[in-house]
DNA sequence: CGGCGAATGGGACAAATGACGTAGTGCCCG
DNA sequence: CGGGCACTACGTCATTTGTCCCATTCGCCG
């Protein structure tokens, strides 16, 4: 573990890359091998030390929610093809779906904006050690989604979740029959089996928790 | 302008902070006076300055959508008990609501969070020297609205956008009239009659357009 | 003053939504 | 193999939502 463990910094925000160099300079046997913008970015960087045949960083330090590619597809490309980066997801964030998918994903991390330079450091050694490091917040509300399994878009079937993601997309049972080609009925069956399920009222109360949820973004 | 201007700034994520913090110390004539988390820590700050009888920042650089205080209301608080200090926003939300709430409260300049530190810079001694900056893009958005008046929550009355903030609450009918002490028509009215302004064929799809617009914060 | 838009409500009606019960089919797991 | 679950689908019914009329009352503005 002495030795200089690349980090791959990721986020489409600049200033917010300026602030996470800043931490990692401060770092000893920490080094910034590279910055990128969004996903697509970040994997051209990968491929193109690779070809050159330079060391890949041991760690990518990425941004969820940023144009171009997606922050969980980005990870699921880099565990695939750059097994050997680990991926620390840093964002402001705090969804338990989405930290779910980067988890599964191959994910190797988990820090919410919040957290201090420290923080940040001991996650980028875990992932270096090819441990996991999740931010305490993260780790207290997935330990609360596992306890209480019955709560929470976890509950719907597959099904109904494609159903929900439908509904928060503002469209109506006959929409979401074509669009899934079943009928309306079972579209209006689905939608009020998980409006059970949730404990709600109206689908109008069901984008908001698909939303907090991320299920789906919030718009644009 | 030879004088150094003092920068206060204000995020909830400590990594944006140290960008910006970092940003500001590249540049001569300007010295970080104090950070914040939030719109609450930020009026506290400049409070216990106004005290000791120290100098106020010139300029508070901050964040929208913040525990705590909203930026919002916190740069119309600072503009109405401070109105020696300009604020100046750096979010990572371009929402045109956002941005007319923000300016229609005293902000005296908008940027992305995706600006360069020369951007920053440009902003900050703007808003020094009592002028306005906005972003490009945030400017492009703002000039887009003006031209197209017709279109989006702008058509809309102030009952209209108190009934669509419910409705992007999940409220139904019955309880947009209870909160605001209407018939239940009325209210099915006021929500007939924004449908028809913004295009729409159903509430759920009004959630949406509230939260595009930013007329609502997206749920946590 | 006259008009105009905003806000308030009502009647009537059509359509969408949601709840509840029932049921066939297919699939996985013990 | 049998039971359970997911998915499909229908019938019925109550409720909600949304539309198109209309009317009244303000307050503001020319």
């Amino acid at each position: 573990m002495t030795e200089t463990i690349g980090v791959l910094v990721v986020d489409d925000h600049a200033v917010v890359r300026r602030g996470v160099v800043a931490y990692l300079d401060a770092l000893d046997n920490v080094e910034v091998a590279g910055e990128a913008a969004n996903g697509r970015e970040a994997l051209d960087t990968l491929e193109s030390l690779r070809v050159r045949r330079q060391p890949l960083p041991r760690v990518a330090l990425m941004d969820l929610m940023m144009p171009k590619m997606d922050g969980v597809e980005a990870t699921a490309e880099i565990a695939r093809r750059f097994p050997e980066v680990r991926v620390v997801i840093l964002t402001s964030f705090g969804e338990v779906e989405r930290i779910q998918a980067a988890l599964e994903n191959g994910a190797a991390g988990y820090l919410l904006k919040d957290a201090g330079p420290s923080e940040v450091a001991a996650a980028i050694h875990a992932a270096a050690n090819d441990d996991v490091f999740l931010d305490t917040a993260v780790a207290r509300r997935l330990a609360q989604k596992m306890r209480s399994p019955q709560s929470g878009v976890a509950a719907l079937t597959s099904r109904e979740r494609d159903v929900l993601v439908l509904v928060a997309q503002g469209r109506s049972n006959r929409e979401i029959a074509t669009e899934l080609v079943i009928s309306e009925r079972t579209a209006r069956t689905h939608v009020s089996n998980l409006l059970g399920k949730l404990g709600l009222r109206s689908r109008t109360q069901a984008v908001l928790v698909a939303m907090r949820e991320g299920l789906v973004a919030p718009p644009s």
